[in-house]
DNA sequence: CATGAATGAGTGTTCATTCAT
DNA sequence: TATGAATGAACACTCATTCAT
């Protein structure tokens, strides 16, 4: 029980520091021997959790992903109107990178480098689910436009990240009234006019 | 002149080199000798073109990046209305990031990791100032939502580098009807609503 | 005794898969994790029944010497003729060889490499001591030319080993035949001639 | 010219260290690093003129391989008769392994264990191939028993690799009266007898 | 201008051994 | 007696950068 604790505390441990150094130097140039000091180990303990430094980014980003998509539909109820809906989940992402933007930002730069393997990145697309049922939804009562997912993607969730991302360069602060806008761009951008 | 075509030439091919290989590699994954061999030089001439590896890559960045700009401006009428404005530079835009995707692709790598020292990001914003003139003209005229430049950056230009991002990894053609919607999309977000 | 078996039993599994991967890899290739997986033990196990790896294929040299010496004069009759036990001896080490090839090439990757501590390999030798004397006996009764043990080996005994190591590298095959002249072979090298 | 006889000078005093350090602690027990030290060269170097250890190691078993059998054939007549030619090649090579023992040690241990490539290995033998010949004119003519090369082998030059080894351990030393003895017991293995 | 050879510092990873349980 | 988790010290190998030519 305390070992079992210790070895989740540890592997948890590795991951945290693993956000933070990819996060403020990128995968090829944060050492595992760096993740490991921060994680208060030995090199040759990450490979007791991880099978190589891929193997630890890649389960990261899952992790990382299942956190973000949990909090996002964890209190999201398939049965309201699409409207709603869509508003739920989106606000509820907004909410979670703002506060949790290290995850953010870890996801980001996942997304938009190759550091992570492909079909890892495809089984965190997975997540996603319950968003892709909404839009089906939406697009088969008129409420949406009939778009293909990637853009509907492109033009509500992804400006998020991008707003992250900015945010963290320093330039921009993403604060209630931003949010509220961005809200309303995204809803204009996809929804259907009568 | 034989001679400074030569000269040009030889950085011109460390410029192509780079791209190529950090769009597909990475920075970090990209070595200095790998970059040499594929534009024909010695390791040790890159040097006498770029100080050293981030200068190369912060060179390469602003030249795209003007590259890039000079295109979608080049016929741009900055005495137009708004609407039509916006509209030349967002297909501008567009075009430029289908036909030249490798470009696009290297543009957003760097755009969402750290490699790309931030006074350099700073440089390669400003070639953007006609977007940012046209946007202040359209929020004075009222026909542009009173956002934060970020905010209409967002969800106007940034979904391309999405789309461009995804249609690298395969799974997805980003076609004319595609961009059509996009372009829809992208200005009913930022569109003021009577 | 069910605990005491228990033990030789865990000691026997270590001597085996020392054995085994040793012969497949060689000492520094074989990781005493690897040793501990094969014998079904904890790596800590192993420094429970041995000071070290050292130890470990010290005692397994040892073990196997003494049970392929043992193999080999268990019958043997130390008053028979000269001729007719060298023939005897030489045909039980041919025959041990062929049969526990595993042993024979272990034995032969021992004493071609500096794997075994000196002291050991002599502690191993002296189990050979009844050759040693038939060979005496046959020198002092003319019968075996006045050469040094060491040339009498390596004209007798040796070339049986190499030919087990040839046949462990797949192009040959040791049968009856072979064996024949192969004993032809070392009995005409040191047999005087009148 | 001078840069080439650097660049060879460096590539030899790899090979010498490698040579050494092998023969002295085997091929697992020497790192890249100590065979650098020795050379007095960067261990980045060593990749300059070998692929890597494997290959490092490959390469100088051929090249020793190569002098070995070079030394051992250079003053030998094919047109000799099979006694005589046989007595040539037996005592060159004799010769050679008494007075180059590190060269003898060396091959002898790259024989004996997995550290070479097979297909090195094969292609060393090819070297051999004078001998063979001499063979299998000898087996022709009825002056060498018709028995496989692998036996011919084993009971006429694996003798003199033991020898040397044995040497090399300490406690024996091969002199000339020694060789004159193994040479007889060497040719009366093989040769017919009326 | 241009180079190929050279390298020191660093990388991911392994392994013999230990120790708390 | 037996263990699995942990580790420090190594290892093979890479790379940005320099320098003699």
């Amino acid at each position: 029980m305390a070992k079992l604790q210790k070895s989740i505390d540890k592997r948890n441990a590795l991951i945290k520091a693993t956000i933070e150094l990819v996060n403020n130097s990128g995968f090829h140039a944060t050492p595992m021997s760096k993740i490991a000091k921060m994680a208060n180990v030995s090199p040759a303990t990450i490979y007791l959790y991880f099978e190589n430094k891929q193997d630890l980014v890649n389960k990261t980003y899952l992790e990382v992903k299942y956190k973000y998509t949990e909090a996002v539909f964890k209190n999201y109820d398939t049965n309201t109107s699409v409207k709603a809906g869509f508003e739920f989940i989106w606000k509820s992402i907004a909410d979670f990178k703002t506060k949790e933007h290290e995850y953010a930002f870890f996801l980001n730069q996942c997304d938009n480098t190759l550091m992570i393997d492909e079909s890892i990145i495809k089984e965190g697309i997975k997540y996603l689910q319950p968003l892709l049922d909404l839009w089906k939804r939406g697009k088969e009562e008129g409420l949406i436009k009939p778009m293909s997912n990637h853009l509907l993607y492109a033009y509500t969730i992804n400006p998020l990240s991008f707003l992250i991302m900015v945010q963290k360069r320093g330039d921009f602060q993403l604060d209630k009234e931003h949010l509220e806008k961005a809200y309303q761009a995204a809803w204009n951008s996809i929804k259907t006019t009568k």
